[in-house]
DNA sequence: GTACTTCTTGTTAACGTTAACGTAATGGAC
DNA sequence: GTCCATTACGTTAACGTTAACAAGAAGTAC
């Protein structure tokens, strides 16, 4: 048999004080006595005293656990996010539970709220980049901290969002001011936020420079539909220039117009964008536009921070621009 | 100001039975009557209760939560486990919580097991495919279930692994079989038990078949090392067949043969490992070895599983086999 | 009818922590 | 000396759940 785990009572025994002030110590409260915490301590070391944070959070209503609702995917952005995210919650001593979804949809997303309700969490991040997702959240209680990373920009909830838009604009921008006429554009899936504010900053800086706007190209996510996407493409004598909805895809256009034996970058330019970490050993290294994870990691733990701190607050809000990473994969067209 | 959680008593009380009976229709425990049940049940909505998860492990000693300790990365490999892990929790019913650490050293990897221990969870993952993990295990408390995912071979803990000596033999018999007389080996840092399992594979087929066995390059896991071996491999004109430890290092070695003008798999093959969803892309399509992430996070949960049902066991031990992919880049040398 | 089981429910006591309050002892200010 | 604030503890009562035991009702075997 196993003898029960020491708790508290046991640490006080030995140190020849009472529980509450093992608890002082523990909680790092002032008015303990240095010779009094030095024994606690050693008492704390010789027992392997550990303590119990279940009791704690049912005394005080709360956990040191913040919850995360995540697509079950292992794309690069929402993967990226998810490490940093945690890296980062580690790093203010909060334990990070994830909850993964196979689908954002209304009754997955509940589900596993509940499951970090029940759990008393104290602050619950959404990666909610797609339309479904905002809808779930409206019937969610409002009493706990909660921040939506990539969330529907419209809805009155805490969110922390990449400028999308931004972020397409840099990149047709960048391919017009090479010399194209005008830019093509593989997009991702329709209900993701993403795609859609990639697709508006594109759409927004033809019409702005007076280009002609091509018809879109709808893909998911994969090298597999950017591949099909370019077969199309490579056999369109007047595309020039393509600016692609992520990495992937464009990894899926360059192999198409390889094998059509359209040269990249000297016929046709193409950029991507995540900046995943093979994108610089792509053929040719591929200009794409990099989001920047880390900061988006903090400023969502932030905020969270800021409404366990100060009370659940709707308005916060905060945006990050992406940066433009050029490469080998932009030429002036002939 | 907040109204308080409803809590058992309150269920109870509006239900017409005592909180015990409450608790028994939550645990699903016979012995309640199909009434009073329905009675509770309705209690339960209406009041829009939610069971206090602290409050339970408290009295049990044992939460509904599993322990992960993981890489801090957002390599292919340890991403699509994590991920798939967490699925399979969640369908047991299980909570994850994961600690991510910067490396795998002894101290972080303790300290992340110490918060997991103090939250009590009910067992634990360690994703340790580097030899200081292993060592980091050795102090650890014994009498809770724990798994090693990718971890030391040698050592007597639960083990789930994937054979990555076998998947070694697969790239390497693959590249004899169509006809070249050796292969070269790009391996992982040198310190991951991948690295080593594959190195060994390769190195005893090259043996077994009495080819001679080239000096190893030394990579760590990314592209861009992998282009710096390329350059090297590129420039030896007698190179004809090579085995990356990884796809990431597969398309360095692509990327370094294409700008030397070496042509893939005309004059080079070249097989790669982990089958990232990019690989069919790469170009030419990437020949890889397919680790299954699912099975291995399904087996390292069972395991799991039948220690928290059966009691600790550190006999148990699973190895799961990889299967070869055949694209593109390889062929008979001229 | 008695004795024994099975079903259904209630009562009480933990689990290990923190919060609130109580109470000496100490140290100035006057 | 008194008065009051500050320091350094201890005592008691929660928090919300499950486990253990108790106990009445109902059914069954004889």
């Amino acid at each position: 048999m196993t003898v029960r785990a020491p708790a508290m009572r046991d640490v006080a025994r030995l140190a020849g004080v009472s529980h509450q002030t093992v608890s002082r110590v523990l909680n790092g409260h002032p008015h303990v006595r240095e010779q009094t915490r030095l024994r606690v301590q050693a008492a704390i070391t010789e027992l392997g005293y550990r303590p119990n944070r279940a009791a704690r959070t049912l005394v005080t209503g709360r956990s040191q656990v913040l919850g995360v609702v995540a697509l079950n995917t292992t794309l690069y952005g929402p993967a990226s996010l998810l490490s940093a995210f945690e890296l980062a919650a580690a790093e203010a001593g909060f334990a990070v539970s994830v909850g993964s979804v196979r689908n954002l949809d209304r009754t997955s997303i509940t589900a596993v709220v509940e499951r970090h309700l029940a759990h008393r969490v104290a602050g619950i991040v959404v990666i909610a980049p797609v339309e479904s997702a905002g809808e779930a959240l409206e019937c969610l209680p409002t009493d706990i901290p909660l921040v939506t990373v990539d969330g529907d920009p419209r809805r009155p909830v805490p969110l922390v969002t990449i400028d999308q838009v931004e972020g397409g604009r840099l990149a047709t921008r960048h391919l017009l001011d090479a010399g194209h006429q005008t830019v093509w554009h593989v997009s991702g899936p329709a209900d993701w936020f993403d795609s859609a504010g990639r697709l508006a900053g594109w759409r927004e800086t033809l019409q702005a420079a007076g280009a002609e706007v091509p018809p879109v190209l709808q893909a998911d996510w994969s090298a597999a539909s950017g591949y099909r996407c370019g077969q199309m493409l490579a056999r369109t004598p007047e595309v020039t220039a393509i600016f692609t909805a992520n990495d992937d895809l464009a990894l899926g256009v360059l192999h198409a117009l390889h094998e059509h034996g359209r040269r990249v970058p000297e016929e046709v330019s193409v950029v991507g964008f995540d900046d995943v970490p093979d994108a610089a050993y792509f053929i040719p290294p591929l200009t794409t536009v990099r989001p920047d994870f880390d900061t988006v990691a903090e400023a969502s733990l932030g905020l969270l921070l800021t409404q366990i701190d100060a009370g659940v607050d709707h308005t916060l809000r905060q945006t990050i621009s992406p940066t433009l990473i050029t490469r080998d994969s932009v030429a002036a067209p002939r």
